[in-house]
DNA sequence: AAAATACATATTGTATACATTGTAAATAGC
DNA sequence: GCTATTTACAATGTATACAATATGTATTTT
């Protein structure tokens, strides 16, 4: 039963940064455990994981939920997340072992995968575990706790930004998929000015696209008031 | 019952920055209960609890123990340290709250008094309850995380140099004080550069002393090899 | 004598019953 | 008719009994 509790772990973190569990939504501990088939306790120790990781937030007798967004950590989150990323990409160059490497690869093969069947939860999903495998190999235990939080919020704002899109625009995704190909081999030579050059672009790029859709262009004035 | 929880909690943090309870010790369950009087139930949310907030290590099946503190992290802590430290004072600068600073002032008059008793332990405690607070200030739900993290660190190790001076060196430590209030002033008057500057300048304080404990000056050879 | 296996014991993980707390609905007072 | 208080219910918090797992020791086998 030990690994139907790690399996709960991974599928309610992959349903929180998906927004199939919608930020602020209750969990409810009973629903939860009928939905997962099991006890109480075992899943009580869940959430408070979860809480611990930054998924959820539990309240003191008055339940758990799943961590809100509002407009105060939308700032704070642009602030920090460039020099997270940068710092941790920069270690990740130091520190990248072969074998770490080639799980980026791996993950990489499955978000282009992503990219080709144009599924966006999958590519948000994919795209946030190779910044978590780069967090990995950044081998920095002070770190690893921002960067955490900040990928969380990071796939829930991609998410909201690609599903509002009519079409994916292919390019943008293929300009970041080039980003990541570019990482890995800045990994692989351990050049660390490169790998926190391409990262800063890669943010670049996400920044436009979040910025785009948090500060969307104003309406037309003009024609509303006369037409 | 709800108030003893949150007392064990800050009880066990308390014992742990402060080396009362050993780097990689074993936390086993039924004799903290026993110790506090409480069941495993709430006694198993409260390590997990430890567990996220980086305290301890919680490992499956093999119950938990006292974060360690080992080499390589060390070296991960004085690379990440001043990067957090600094990025929190300029934050905290920036949003700090009069009834935030006032808190700031209480915990800064606590810490004169450990100094004025020339208790190690007090000293460690109202420090890292005074960079905690100004982390509370930053308000910056990201870095708080990593800066937690940090604190438990810095205030282990300067426990353990502290202690093994024969006399607290009230050079440095009036020093470290009158950083406390430098910073203090600088939050009041919102004066970013000024924080960043000062905290910066007390790190290096901190360093040095650190630096002087872990990597020690080699003995002296030539009366060895001589005498 | 050394190594491996099996068993005993101690410790952690889980389930469930009971206690406590928060919330909302219903009733009483204004 | 509206507000305040009480009360009931639903949800979380706790205790304890039982199950599963790990570790150390003793015995057996080579």
């Amino acid at each position: 039963m030990v690994a139907s509790k790690d399996a709960i772990l991974d599928q309610l973190r992959r349903e929180i940064i998906t927004l199939e569990r919608a930020p602020g939504a209750m969990l409810d501990e009973a629903s939860l455990c009928s939905e997962f088939d099991i006890s109480r306790t075992p899943m009580r120790e869940i959430l408070r994981r979860l809480d611990g990781e930054g998924y959820v937030q539990v309240r003191e007798n008055r339940g758990a939920i799943v961590s809100p967004m509002d407009m105060q950590s939308m700032r704070q989150f642009f602030l920090t997340a460039p020099m997270i990323y940068a710092s941790i990409s920069r270690l990740a160059a130091e520190h990248a072992r072969p074998e770490q490497i080639a799980e980026l690869e791996m993950i990489q093969s499955d978000f282009k995968k992503a990219v080709a069947s144009q599924s966006v939860e999958s590519m948000v999903y994919f795209n946030d575990r190779f910044h978590f495998q780069i967090g990995e190999m950044a081998d920095n235990a002070y770190l690893q706790p921002s960067l955490q939080r900040l990928l969380i919020d990071h796939a829930r704002i991609g998410q909201t930004f690609w599903t509002s899109q009519k079409d994916v625009e292919t390019d943008k995704v293929h300009e970041a998929s080039h980003h990541h190909d570019q990482l890995i081999a800045a990994f692989e030579a351990h050049d660390e000015e490169k790998a926190v050059e391409i990262t800063l672009e890669h943010w670049q790029l996400s920044r436009v696209e979040m910025d785009k859709y948090i500060h969307p262009d104003p309406l037309a004035l003009d024609t509303l008031l006369t037409g």
